[in-house]
DNA sequence: AAGTAGTACAACCGCCAGGCT
DNA sequence: AAGCCTGGCGGTTGTACTACT
């Protein structure tokens, strides 16, 4: 606790304080926050100066809302490491700790509990099982695909077995170039994917595999798209989804997900 | 036009870790 | 080792502004 908070100032800082702030900084730069107010001549605890400072004041401070690409960030970012708003502020230049939690508590929470009275909502109006359909999962195996993607009702087989089948191949089956094994550990992976887990619906997360660059495109012009999203900056293999982006991926792709989990 | 509700964000508070004495 | 100081963090509150009725 501060010392005499009866004392010093609080609520809103006018201009004058602002620039008296300003050019004590200027002259003695950050740090010794406790010698800040005297030094500045500010009836502020040294806690309010500091935090004026880093979150107002500073000249490489930047204004106005979020980008598409700095929302993606950080959303993968607290999904990475929750809380952490120091951290996830850390890797958007100009963006504050205080201004990230800000952004997530008034558009993020928000978004989430809509999502869940959507959820209630959706199971009267819309089919039940639509969000009841994608999970993330970490996954680790790469398999180097070689044809369309149709996932996950297509006949996955790796190449081995598909330089024997190739005749009997759909164009909607999946070839990969990755050995018997790996391809057996994704049907595995995929499998797994679709086990439901209750806090992962709530955030819509959705993970998809990697290294698929024909997925990337689909998923671009498909999906993203619908609300301007700048393709370029998103990985399709971590990231979070809308309701409405999930009821438009599984329209896409023929309902085929929701009719594999009955 | 006035009152109310909702939104966005600045500011405060309690707590903690690390450094110093 | 213990206590104090400082910087920093995340959660919460306060408030100005806007939209709605």
């Amino acid at each position: 606790m501060e010392k005499n908070t009866l004392l010093v100032r609080k609520g809103a800082w006018t201009k004058q304080e602002d620039d008296l702030l300003m050019q004590c900084i200027d002259k003695y730069g950050e740090g010794k926050w406790n010698l800040v107010p005297f030094r500045a001549g500010l009836n502020r605890c040294r806690r309010s100066c500091r935090l004026r400072w880093l979150n107002n004041l500073r000249p490489d401070i930047k204004r106005g809302s979020f980008t598409r690409d700095e929302v993606d960030l950080i959303m993968r970012l607290h999904r990475l490491l929750g809380n952490k708003w120091s951290l996830i502020a850390g890797r958007l230049p100009g963006r504050t700790a205080n201004n990230v939690k800000n952004f997530w508590n008034t558009h993020m929470e928000k978004k989430k509990l809509a999502r869940i009275v959507g959820e209630r909502e959706m199971e009267v109006n819309i089919h039940k099982t639509i969000t009841q359909v994608i999970r993330p999962r970490p996954r680790t195996l790469h398999v180097n695909w070689e044809k369309t993607y149709k996932f996950p009702n297509a006949l996955i087989t790796s190449n081995e077995n598909s330089n024997n089948n190739k005749n009997q191949s759909s164009s909607n089956d999946v070839v990969a170039s990755s050995s018997k094994e790996e391809v057996d550990e994704y049907i595995k992976w995929c499998n797994n994917l679709l086990e439901t887990n209750e806090n992962d619906q709530e955030l819509g997360i959705v993970q998809f595999p990697k290294d698929q660059d024909h997925i990337t495109g689909e998923m671009s012009s498909t999906m993203l798209d619908f609300d301007n999203y700048n393709t370029q900056s998103v990985d399709p293999c971590n990231f979070l989804l809308d309701d409405i982006d999930i009821w438009k991926f599984l329209n896409f792709h023929d309902q085929s997900i929701t009719h594999n989990l009955n």
